[in-house]
DNA sequence: AAAAATTTAGTTGTATGCAATTTAGTTGCT
DNA sequence: AGCAACTAAATTGCATACAACTAAATTTTT
């Protein structure tokens, strides 16, 4: 019919923006303890990952930009998870390192998966699939 | 490994949220025009459905709560796109209705998932897979 | 080298989201 | 009826997101 394209039901957007922020909200429940956020705890993977980024480096991988990063960085350099530092060689750029504070906290981050895990309720294959259709999707949009 | 978990590529929750924000703004480019935003288009798509819902219920059906809701809908208001009205019998709940200009953005709005349609690389099968997969996903987070 | 174009962070302003709390109204129970 | 428990919106406070713009530094072009 003619409105059929803006039923809810049939939308692609509608759950997985649900999805997004209910794994969000369930990963929030237990950063409590850490004192992180999703979007920070994302940060600080990607410094576990490669220590030492720029600002944009970092905005690439997460596919933020600096009006995102750059309040949520000082937020982690207020709370010590990080230090942001002008770099000498290219001024314009900002190096974000790890403290001992914010690579301490890899060991308790690394239990959160697995108890999050357990609520999912599609098999190892499904989630596959899903992580494939949603790769195939982002990279086009 | 030990850490494997904390890989970004490993990880459901981050293509998600990624795939949630791109699309919503590839959304919201085409919104400009209509001056509207992507939840407000939601809250747009549920009223066309069903016309005068409470607050509430617009909130059960887009997982969303009266904190985020309330001044959502009051700038919607401003717009003249929709009616807050306190409900008679019982007076704790507002009934939400559209205006005629909510009405007919309807026409407009059905014209832009099209559009957007036709980024998505994803065979018909495949959306639907994914489709089916994040509604398996959200119904137990 | 000097001007123009580009790049990188930061800033500003607006709109979500959500936890936690508050306020007002309704229901249930005795 | 009277009061406790509950429910619906609204409010408060904080943390994203992002468009648009700015400032400073670097690279490219002429």
């Amino acid at each position: 019919m003619k409105y059929d394209v803006l039923k809810l039901d049939n939308q692609l957007c509608f759950p997985i923006y649900v999805a997004s922020r209910e794994i969000i909200q369930s990963y929030n429940k237990y950063f409590g303890e850490l004192d992180i956020t999703y979007p920070q705890y994302l940060v600080l993977m990607v410094l576990w990952e490669e220590d030492e980024m720029t600002v944009n480096s970092i905005g690439k991988r997460l596919h933020l930009d600096s009006g995102t990063l750059t309040p949520l960085l000082k937020r982690m350099e207020t709370k010590a998870l990080i230090i942001r530092k002008r770099c000498k060689i290219d001024e314009r750029t900002v190096k974000i390192s790890l403290t001992d504070k914010g690579k301490q906290l890899r060991e308790k981050a690394a239990k959160i998966p697995p108890r999050l895990a357990k609520d999912v309720t599609l098999t190892n294959e499904e989630s596959e699939t899903l992580k494939r259709l949603i790769y195939k999707l982002i990279n086009k949009e």
